[in-house]
DNA sequence: GATGTTGCTGCAATGCGTTGCAATAACGCC
DNA sequence: GGCGTTATTGCAACGCATTGCAGCAACATC
């Protein structure tokens, strides 16, 4: 991390290295609010602005993704092992993933129609699950 | 507009009639934000809250539609000719409609595989456009 | 036109996230 | 180790949206 920070001529600060710590820690998806909350347990002193910031530049580093919850609240996740889009249940809450190849096709669409490059990782669709129909 | 209200045992208020008058000069998207000031423009002691649980109720009664731009913030549409999604440049800023048609594909991919029911006016979809790539 | 119900409003507080700015402290260099 | 540069931080204020609650007022009924 510290390294992939100084090539770019950014700084490892220990605000930094609290979010990366807290970040290690995390598996799927998390709100923003949630990672300032974690960074609060481990340093009480730890600012949301801060928080946030770092969260920006982890995603320039492609660290981290985000994209927004049904409700457009912040939704964070790390390391994703391929790149993939949200599925939520407007009934009963439930998200899952959308693989890339179970959404080629609209990119695919997208692509040749409109010479679109869709941010799969921040698509969210919101509708309702089998369950809940 | 009363009489759907009515019907459902709802009250056609100032403040209703107000938004309501708002929503029929309005085109295209607008954010939630944008709509409160347009009331205080004609009312200035108009609140907000009134504003976005008025929206709520409109929504419920198909009047109006909303999403989330890419920052996540809130966007309504005003009765809307056929349901559509959305498409955003991260680079420009740009929006564009996305037609039932051409979503098509991943509607019924997500229908056959999941039984998942898209809402597709709350589906926004952020990339880079073709000029901005 | 008066009255009772109960859906709505106004308000205040809260939550999440962003932004501007001055002070701080990483970092490279000597 | 000391020094200068400048990326970051802390803080305070702001913006958008939501929620709880007490009082108000639309509406149906008489």
């Amino acid at each position: 991390m510290r390294e992939r920070l100084h090539a770019r001529g950014l700084r490892w600060t220990p605000q930094r290295r609290a979010l990366v710590t807290v970040l290690s820690q995390t598996r799927g998806h998390v709100t923003g609010a949630v990672l300032v909350e974690r960074c609060r347990e481990q340093d009480p002193s730890t600012i949301p602005s801060t928080v946030y910031r770092t969260l920006e530049v982890l995603e320039e580093l492609g660290i981290v993704r985000h994209g927004h919850g049904p409700d457009g609240r912040q939704q964070y996740h790390v390391l994703p092992d391929a790149e993939h889009g949200h599925l939520h249940c407007r009934a009963c809450g439930g998200a899952w993933e959308i693989s890339a190849d179970e959404a080629a096709s609209i990119v695919a669409a997208l692509e040749s129609g409109r010479g679109f490059a869709v941010d799969l990782s921040h698509v969210t669709i919101v509708g309702r699950c089998r369950d809940c129909r």
